[in-house]
RNA sequence: GCGCCCUUAGCUCAGUUGGAUAGAGCAACAGCCUUCUAAGCUGUGGGUCACUGGUUCGAGUCCAGUAGGGCGCGCCA
């Protein structure tokens, strides 16, 4: 279990709280907080205790937190508390405390800042959930990197994770993929056909002119020479060939999808498919459960106020009851010819999720889905009829390519990005992976080409890297110094900390002590943004030590004629290098060994 | 017209779930290489947190309204 100073001083403020004024409710006491000061001169911490149980106490704030600091200046540990402001006590930890905790991180390695706040809760992360009608693209890789990293997030929290990918593989996009596969594959047999003839035998025309289905054409020529097509090579009945063109393409699609993902470092457990959700009656069953529970009825939509279609009629549809639930309006189940819409499906899909025993499920989505939260939230809610399942939505922005300042547009011109294959190419998969996660999601984004792969301060892939690589400098020059032996983290973990005084080392010790707090609030707000904050934080205050050695040599963390001193300040730097690790894992990062 | 999201330094963005004097980077200016990597560090200037009210000990943060931007609004997925 992970050493966390803040919640040891949670616990000795409630301690002190409960012997000035008796029994804490619980209510209170949940709302004490430990936060570290932003201002050094206020100590190290403060709390709020005594602004949070003033009224009950019925005591001013100032009185009570005057109360307070005289119990806590008792506890062990604390070296200094005093009342501030309305009513805050500020702490100064004994530097003891704070360089305790560098054993604990060695020992733990990367485990350390795990929690446990998730206690086994079943949670589904579902992400990516890309069309398999193309190759990812820039607007897919956001998501997949948002998800992947909160799901490592929640993992390190205690929760039971699960990552899934929804396939829709079913509906009308997925046949107009098969037209312009089966496009490809008459080219490849030679077809007298112009584009602008098949098209026009195209229900609704031709989509996805893409060149990438032209390798799926040849291969569908190879395995099936031209039995898919008329003798004179036109287009033959659908029923010869839909089917086996749309399960071929969709297949060579998705193993594209997950060859992709695989490069971005994104490894799902689950992949669900729409199609066989719909094979097996599933939307069906799901439809009639509903019924059963009075949930659906046959209605009219009214139009949306104030911008009526030109096309609009009213039509009766099935529908289900969202309002009930908290949404706006009740939501179509079925069109007016009868047939099952998205919703109907994505139903049958979040219940399978139900009855697969989760108790959360977050879905990531492009924003532009942000009007389907609350529908699926009331769906939701009504499949788990009297579990309670969450629901929850994490939606990303849109990114905006750019390099140099101007936006890279998404056109298949030499040099510009279509590809999620092609930015991985240039940029890499940390960099991409880190700099998708240095916004929060729901705002939106600009990716600028030269900044990830700049190796300068303002790119802070580069910078928290270089600090790792720094640290694993250091660590290399001291086994030469001192042999390999002595600095492992293990033999680091033992070593005496009374060396450690400086401002510069006492403030990366306490940066270290904030990550259990960071990983934990970042779970719970589903943020995994704030993990890549913590680490540019983190790597500015070691660059800082670091240079510290320049203006004083008797910083520096090599001391040749002093090596207790020496063995001290490496097990500092041996667990900054560890704290790094342990973010860059989160965010599916790989930590470099030396910048070159 | 309705719903959701956004508006913080010249620019790009954080802001520890309501805490003290709102912070980084870039850009501007002034410094620091006899070093474990100067790919870095230090310092200075820069703010009506879009606007107006409200809630309370306390608001960038919560609520209502206004202005501006983005996304969405049955028979697409």
């Amino acid at each position: 279990m992970t050493n966390d100073i803040y919640a040891q001083m949670r616990e000795a403020v409630l301690t002190a709280l409960r012997a000035v004024v008796g029994d804490v409710p619980d209510e209170i006491a949940a709302r004490v907080e430990i936060t570290p000061s932003r201002d050094p001169s206020h100590g190290d911490m403060a709390t709020n205790a005594a602004l949070v149980a003033a009224k009950a106490a019925r005591q001013p704030p100032a009185k009570l937190a005057d109360a307070i600091v005289k119990q806590l200046e008792q506890t062990a540990g604390i070296a200094r508390a005093s009342a501030a402001g309305p009513g805050f006590v500020n702490l100064s930890l004994d530097a003891a405390l704070f360089c305790a905790l560098l054993p604990d991180i060695l020992r733990a390695g990367t485990a350390y800042g795990d929690n446990t706040i998730g206690n086994g809760t079943r949670i589904n992360v579902e992400y990516v959930s890309a069309n398999p009608t193309g190759p990812m693209h820039i607007g897919h890789c956001r998501g997949a990197v948002v998800g992947d990293a909160l799901a490592n997030l929640l993992v390190k929290s205690g929760y039971d994770v699960t990552k899934e990918y929804y396939i829709n593989d079913a509906g009308a996009q997925v046949t107009a993929l098969a037209w312009a596969a089966y496009w490809r594959y008459l080219q490849a047999i030679g077809t007298p056909l112009s584009e602008a003839d098949f098209s026009g035998e195209v229900p609704g025309g031709l989509q996805y002119r893409g060149d990438y289905l032209i390798p799926i054409g040849e291969r569908l020529a190879e395995q099936y020479g031209v039995s898919l097509a008329q003798p004179d090579r036109g287009i033959a009945a659908p029923e010869i060939w839909l089917d086996i063109v749309r399960e071929f393409t969709i297949a060579a699609m998705m193993q594209e999808i997950r060859d992709d993902l695989h490069l971005l470092g994104v490894e799902q457990d689950v992949f669900s498919s729409e199609r066989a959700l719909i094979d097996s009656g599933a939307v069906d069953a799901s439809i009639e459960w509903l019924q059963t529970q009075q949930l659906i009825y046959q209605g009219v939509l009214d139009p949306p106020k104030g911008r009526t279609p030109d096309d609009w009629e009213p039509r009766p549809q099935t529908l289900f009851r969202a309002t009930r639930f908290g949404d706006d309006v009740d939501r179509p189940l079925r069109k007016s010819d009868g047939s099952n819409t998205y919703f109907a499906n994505d139903i049958a899909y979040h219940a399978d999720k139900v009855n697969r025993g989760f108790d959360v499920l977050i879905d990531v989505l492009g924003a532009d889905h942000g009007g389907y939260v609350k529908r699926m939230q009331a769906a939701v809610k009504a499949l788990a009829g009297n579990r309670d399942v969450g629901f929850e939505a994490v939606l990303c922005q849109m990114v905006r390519v750019v390099r140099g300042g101007e936006p890279v547009r998404m056109s298949k011109r030499a040099g510009s990005y279509v590809t999620l294959r092609d930015l991985l190419d240039e940029v890499g998969k940390d960099a991409v992976r880190f700099t998708m996660l240095t916004r929060k999601a729901d705002a939106q984004m600009e990716f600028d080409l030269d900044q990830a792969v700049a190796q300068t301060r303002d790119n802070p892939v580069f910078y928290v890297q270089y600090a790792h690589a720094r640290c694993r400098s250091v660590l290399r020059a001291a086994a030469e110094m001192f042999g390999d032996a002595q600095v492992t983290d293990a033999a680091l973990a033992a070593v005496s900390l009374e060396a450690l005084a400086a401002d510069p080392e006492m403030a990366l010790i306490r940066r270290l002590a904030q990550w259990p707090r960071i990983v934990e609030a970042a779970a719970q707000a589903r943020e995994p943004h704030r993990i890549a904050f913590f680490l540019y934080d983190l790597a500015a205050d070691f660059h800082m030590l670091w240079n510290r050695g320049k203006d004083d040599t008797t910083l520096r963390f090599l001391q040749a004629d002093r090596p207790a001193e020496t063995l001290a300040r490496l097990a500092l730097v041996a667990a900054t290098a560890v704290v790094i690790r342990s973010g860059l894992a989160v965010m599916g990062v790989v930590p470099v060994e030396e910048m070159r």
